[in-house]
RNA sequence: GUGGUCGUAGCUCAAUGGUAGAGCCCCAGAUUGUGGUUCUGGUUGUUGCGGGUUCGAGUCCCGUCGAUCACCCCA
């Protein structure tokens, strides 16, 4: 029989994967809150109406969709932002507005997968809800940045790509482009960097707008332009307008967004989009069929290209490291050097674990050296001895090597005192 | 869903159609009460899977699965 694979586009996440996985969420999960954003969570699966009713029939085919046991068609959520919007339509009068709501989970899409692209991955999601001015538009860019600031990540790294949707909006009405065409308009747009300028131009016709147009209207749209006047001093103020391009192209592929869009670049490593997102002021009525009518933004972050940016980004790998050897590290490891005193070190065990210390043992009989190498490779900071000199222990700073007897009784107090200096010697790396 | 490339030990990779190998990792010993270095020895494979051609296939052919790249998509 063939060994058991992961499903196609599916990921194993062995202990070193969940230690990055903890240090990504961890992260996002910090700045989040440090901007004042509660944590939400919506279910795995929904109706597949649900998406049906955002983007249209076409978008099945994208969709982690199937039939329940009772012929119900689901899906596996492809973003959870018709969910949020399900959720604050249902319950928006139980809460003050702004709603400033973020979550972190597993997204599905049923894709050719690649490198930086899955069928399962992680989104960390941002919005704020029920206040349309360009300030919460600011927060919502300010927080990208600062998440991925707090990554490690500098203005070397990365950059957000920001537009907005007035600027064409503009532009395409004074073409007389009706508003249902101008989805399809964006779309051109959206790709014009990287299709053949002969392509885009044929693309273009049929709006009876020339590449040449288009461009010079790009060329228009620069940090300047009046429609980013506010939005700029905003973020100057903060000191984060440097982070910021203009960028026309940025249109984002959804039908549904209204305003400003932007996008998280990284500058380096030619790797698809970290992040993105942007208003979306209708999205709220049409989930709710008119029902409630809220402004909102937001954006969403993977895990899966942020941490392909991360392992390339030597600014990100310090906090990195620390963070996954903190993960797997411990405090103590007791060594059994007697093995009639093995009753005697468990019971010590106990004791250190209740006193919050991270202690590990061997099961077995093991020669000391054995014992040593394990505390080694657990990057434990101490070491506790109980051999012939019970009952009086050893205890080893495993940093400095430097050893000392003291009394059964007086190990966990000599231990906490030992592990409260800073760890001086080879160990610190 | 379409097309290209690739698939050999846990990992990184060798092997003109002719006995499947190396380094790293791991395990044991040198060292029976002391961890990073060193030395010695050792384990590890239905060559992704299934067919076919051939005296003989890791190698060539077909299919399939997976990875990757491009297309598509990126809600």
């Amino acid at each position: 029989m063939a060994a058991f694979k992961t499903v196609k586009g599916f990921r194993d996440f062995f202990p070193e994967d969940i230690a990055l996985r903890n240090f990504i969420f961890d992260t996002w999960r910090r700045v989040a809150r440090r901007y004042g954003f509660v944590e939400y969570e919506a279910p795995f699966v929904e109706s597949t109406d649900l998406y049906r009713r955002k983007s249209g029939e076409e978008i099945v085919k994208q969709l982690f969709c199937f039939k329940d046991k009772a012929d119900r068609e689901i899906s596996l959520r492809p973003e959870v932002t018709p969910s949020l919007a399900r959720m604050a339509a249902a319950r928006q009068r139980d809460y003050r507005k702004p709603l400033k709501w973020f979550q972190i989970g597993s997204c599905f899409r049923y894709e050719e997968p690649q490198e930086g692209r899955t069928r399962e991955f992680i989104q960390f999601n941002a919005d704020i809800l029920g206040d349309g001015s360009v300030a919460v538009d600011a927060e919502l860019v300010a927080l990208s940045i600062d998440v991925m600031r707090e990554f490690g990540a500098t203005q070397e790294d990365f950059v957000i790509r920001l537009s907005t949707r007035e600027l064409w909006k503009g532009f395409l009405d004074q073409h007389n482009i009706a508003p249902e065409q101008q989805p399809a308009f964006l779309q051109i747009i959206d790709k014009i960097e990287r299709a053949r300028p002969d392509e885009t131009e044929t693309r273009l016709a049929p709006f009876g707008i020339s590449l040449g147009e288009v461009r010079a209207f790009m060329d228009t749209a620069d940090s300047d332009h009046p429609v980013f006047a506010e939005l700029k001093a905003n973020l100057t103020a903060r000191g984060l307008w440097d982070f910021i391009r203009i960028d026309a192209t940025i249109v984002r592929g959804l039908a549904y967004y209204t305003g400003t869009v932007f996008e998280v670049f990284d500058l380096k490593h030619d790797l698809r989009a970290v992040a993105g997102g942007g208003r979306y002021d209708q999205l709220c009525s049409v989930m709710s069929g008119g029902a409630v009518d809220m402004p909102a933004a937001g954006f969403a972050m993977g895990d899966v290209v942020l941490g392909i940016l991360l392992s390339k980004t030597p600014g990100a790998q310090f906090k990195l490291i620390d963070s996954l050897a903190e993960q797997t590290r411990i405090d103590v490891s007791v060594i059994i050097a007697d093995e009639t005193k093995r009753l005697d070190a468990l019971a010590a065990v106990q004791t250190l674990r209740a006193a919050g210390l991270r202690v590990d043992y061997s099961f077995n009989a093991a020669k000391m050296n054995k014992q040593f190498q394990s505390a080694e490779a657990q990057k434990a900071r101490a070491a506790v001895i109980f051999g012939n000199e019970y009952p009086q222990v050893a205890i080893k700073d495993l940093a400095n090597r430097q050893q000392t007897n003291v009394d059964i009784a007086e190990l966990e107090t000599s231990l906490l005192a030992l592990l409260k200096t800073a760890a001086l010697g080879p160990l610190v790396a």
